[in-house]
DNA sequence: TTCATTAATTATCTTTTGTTAACACCATAG
DNA sequence: CTATGGTGTTAACAAAAGATAATTAATGAA
């Protein structure tokens, strides 16, 4: 219980929630969902499916990918604590998904299906007035990157990113930092060697 | 009143509106706009402002730009036909816009205060059932335009862009698309030349 | 129509990126 | 401990992009 109440806080403050959503109307959601486990190596979701589970993340690193048509594992955002993983263009555009979400560190979190989470929010006023909250905080951050891809340089973008997204560097591999960057491994290689002899 | 039926068909269409949406709603909607006419040219809102208007275009060709820190405007989109134009920083995020709007051909339309649409909407479950419909078009443009920067080249950008967004490609200046695809307008003029002579 | 502006293309040069491959580094299984 | 596979760096070359400037084309106002 007493983690429960810590997670709620952490979750509060990262989506920026109303003063209004107290504990107790959390509570409600949190006892529907259960526990989940993942190994690192493991998938959580897969490309081309319609699963509608959400999943909480509490601890580890999920990566998120495409399968191109060359049969290349394209990166495409990696998600970190406090963050949801769920089959975004099944819930949101009823389309199968266009990527596979691969733990790669030990997970720990919540899951819930889609379903059940809809019933529980829209039969709870203080829930469904904070659903937009999470659509605003998804929709902020995919701006955030189309300008990043507009208005910067891959360099600038790389900047960009370690100051967004602290400590997700060195917990993930180049090779996927530099797909969510829209660059080679190679180039990002050299990025770094490049900002290094600045300074 | 024929006509803004005719705009009704159009809007739920484009927004893939449920069938339950009637046009007795809308109408109540509709009612409480004011058509607008802007000459090519005028500014509709400005970057750094908390102006609430919300502008849905009938006809005519918005670009929505950025003025950076070296004083360049830089186009982030180009708005046609049946979409809205608001000021989706301040809206969404309570921050004074990124960007200012300006109309690229003469422009006709709808504009409605955001507080009005608000209250207004929040009245009627109908349309605030329909809301989410607009948030998911948004979210859609937003994801297909990231990936598109992570999966694609500028050159097959370029292609995808003109497939997405048919017609724009010849009412805007180069320059303006250019900015849109992440590219200069010098490179962007070498890969037309480039697949032209693929062809 | 003409003139003045603005935009698009082309050219040149520099910088950056992509591609491929070699090499070094590290972890981990055997 | 060595062998193996995966990952990051470096190198070398080709392709593409950025920057700048000159030329051509298009646009609009007088």
């Amino acid at each position: 219980m007493n983690i429960l109440i810590k997670e709620f806080n952490k979750i509060k403050e990262f989506y920026k929630l109303g003063k209004d959503v107290q504990l107790k109307d959390a509570l409600v959601l949190l006892k529907a969902c259960k526990s989940f486990d993942y190994k690192k190596g493991e998938l959580l979701l897969k490309q081309g499916t319609k699963e509608n589970n959400i999943y909480f993340i509490t601890k580890g690193l999920v990566r998120c990918f495409n399968i191109n048509e060359k049969g290349e594992e394209v990166t495409f955002q990696l998600i970190k604590e406090y963050q949801l993983v769920g089959n975004i263009h099944f819930i949101l555009f009823d389309e199968p998904s266009k990527f596979s979400y691969e733990a790669i560190e030990n997970l720990k979190g919540y899951s819930i299906s889609y379903n059940t989470l809809q019933k529980i929010v829209s039969n709870n006023p203080k829930l469904e007035s904070n659903r937009k909250l999470f659509f605003r905080k998804i929709l902020k951050q995919a701006f955030g990157r189309v300008d990043s891809f507009v208005l910067l340089s891959p360099e600038e973008r790389y900047e960009k990113y370690i100051k967004d997204f602290p400590g997700i560097v060195n917990r993930a591999p180049d090779k996927h930092i530099a797909n969510v960057l829209g660059i080679t491994p190679v180039s990002l290689s050299r990025i770094r060697k490049r900002i290094a002899s600045k300074k």
